[in-house]
DNA sequence: ATTGAATGTGTATTAATTACATGAATTTTC
DNA sequence: GAAAATTCATGTAATTAATACACATTCAAT
C-alpha cells in the first residue's frame, strides 16, 4: 500500500541480528485502526457506527475498527475493516491522526490510528445487513464509546478543511450528480449556505465538470443536468498554490 | 497533553476485567516517535539530524526519535525527545503522520509516528553540544537511515501547506524580526520568490504585526524595523475560512 | 561627499469574489 | 389544459483582493 524504502536490505546478517535484538528490547503495545466512514444522505452528512462489542460500553455506538496485525500496514488494516464491514473495495481512505490517551480504552493501553473514509451510501456493493450498524447524523453524536466522539470530531474538521482544497466530495455522491446535489453536499459538510449562482460559477470556472447530457430522473420538479467529475483532467492540472492567509 | 475522554471510568469491575482480557489478546508491537525538527539559518530551512546508532546504518543520518513507553502518550514521547536532545521545552510540535511499512526498520516491525517541530536555531536554551548532531539543509538530504527521507518529505510538505494558513513560521524566527527575515523564511520554505512590496502589504493588512519601534543591529546596510507577531490578537480573530478551490 | 545597497511606500491593472433578478422547464393543482 | 408552484439556468454590476511595477529614503562604506 505504502511505497516502502527498503531498509538496509542487503546488510550483513550479524548487523541485522543486532538490530533485531534491539527492537526486541522495545516496549510493545496494541495498535488499532478506527475508520470514520462518512456518507451523504437526505442532505445530511452521516457517519457509519456500530454498537460497541464491549460490555462496559453496552448500548453505546462506536467506530468501525480493528486491531493491526503483526505483519500488516496501517493502511491495509483500515482497508480490511472497510472491506469486511461494507463489502466495498475502491473506497476513499486517508490516515488522519493517531490517538494515544492512556485511558482511552478501558482494557488498557491501546493506541489507535484514525482514518477518514468517504463512500456513496447508495453504492450497490454496500450491504449493511448487520442491524448493529447504522448511519448517524454527524451533528447528533452523543454518548459514544471510547474517545470516538473526539476522533470523529477530528476527522470531521479534517474533512471540512480538505474538501475545500481537494475534490474529495465526489466520493460521497453517485458518479453522475446534479449541481444542486453537489452544492447540498458542500453546504452540509461546511455547515453554511452558499449562493447558488456563485457556486455554479465557481465550479464551472474550474472546468473539471463534464456535462453528461443526461438529466435527473424521479425528481418532482424541473430536472437538473447531470455532471461527472473529470478526475483525469484534475490530476494533470495539479495547481501549485501560494496564498499566505491567516 | 491530550484532552482525555475518561473511558468508562466508573464501570463495574468485572466489565473492566473483561476488557482487560480482550486487550491482552491483541497483537502488540513496538511504537516510536520521530521528530522532524526544522530550523532556519542563513536563509535556508534546516533539519536537525543525528548519526544513526544502528551499525547497519553506520555513517548515515537519521531523525531524532525514541520508543514510546508503555504509559506514555505520543505527544509526551515527542516532547521528551525534544527536551532530551535540545534542552528546549516550549517548542512548536505537531503530530503529522504514522508510518508503518513492514520493512522500514531492519530490526523488525516498528511503527513510528512523525512529528513536525519548529524552533529558533539561535535560541539560548538550544545546546547542541553533541557533535553527532547537525543541522542539514532540507534540500540536500540523501542516504538517510530507515525511511527517514520519506518522513522528512512528508513533514516538509505538511509545513509548506500549513505555513500558508497558520502563523507557524514565527517559531523559526527570533522573537523580534525584520520583514525581510520573514520574507526570506517564506521564500526558503515555499521555494519561491515573492514581491517585497506585496509581501509587506499582505502581512500589514492582516494586522498581526506589532512594530516594536526597534531597528535591526549589526547589519551592514540600512537597518529594518523589528516586529513581533501578535499571537494574542490572532487567537481572538480565528477566521472562519470558506474558499473552495482546487 | 559620493556611491552602493537595502528599506519603505503608492498606484494602476487585473483577477476574483460577492451580491443580486429574471426567464425557462417541468410538475402539481385546479 | 390553463394557471400556479417549484426549481433550473444564466448575467451583470460592485466590491474586494492580487499582481505588477518605480522611486525616494536611510545608513554604511569608501
Amino acid at each position: 500500500m505504502k511505497t516502502s524504502t527498503p531498509a538496509a536490505g542487503s546488510a550483513a546478517p550479524h548487523l541485522i541480528a543486532d538490530a533485531v535484538e534491539l527492537v526486541h528490547s522495545y516496549p510493545q503495545m496494541p495498535l488499532t485502526v478506527d475508520c470514520v466512514i462518512f456518507g451523504f444522505d437526505e442532505n445530511k452528512l452521516k457517519v457509519l457506527l456500530i454498537r460497541s462489542d464491549l460490555e462496559v460500553y453496552k448500548g453505546k455506538w462506536s467506530l468501525l475498527g480493528d486491531i493491526v496485525k503483526q505483519t500488516e500496514e496501517l493502511d491495509d488494516a483500515a482497508y480490511r475493516v472497510l472491506r469486511e464491514r461494507t463489502g466495498m473495495t475502491d473506497v476513499y481512505l486517508k490516515q488522519v491522526q493517531a490517538f494515544s490517551s492512556l485511558n482511552r480504552h478501558p482494557g488498557g493501553r491501546v493506541v489507535t490510528v484514525a482514518y477518514c473514509s468517504l463512500l456513496n451510501i447508495r453504492h450497490h456493493e454496500l450491504q449493511i445487513t448487520d442491524n448493529e450498524l447504522h448511519w448517524q447524523n454527524v451533528r447528533s453524536l452523543k454518548d459514544m464509546a471510547f474517545d470516538h466522539k473526539e476522533i470523529i470530531d477530528a476527522c470531521y474538521n479534517w474533512l471540512q478543511k480538505r474538501i475545500q482544497e481537494h475534490p474529495l466530495g465526489f466520493n460521497l455522491l453517485p458518479e453522475k450528480f446534479s449541481l444542486r446535489e453537489l452544492q447540498n453536499l458542500y453546504e452540509a459538510i461546511l455547515n453554511v449556505e452558499l449562493d447558488r449562482r456563485n457556486f455554479r460559477k465557481k465550479f464551472f470556472s474550474m472546468d473539471f465538470l463534464i456535462d453528461t447530457g443526461e438529466l435527473e430522473e424521479d425528481v418532482n420538479h424541473r430536472p437538473g443536468k447531470l455532471y461527472q467529475f473529470n478526475f483525469e483532467k484534475y490530476e494533470k492540472s495539479k495547481r501549485k498554490w501560494i496564498g499566505i492567509d491567516f
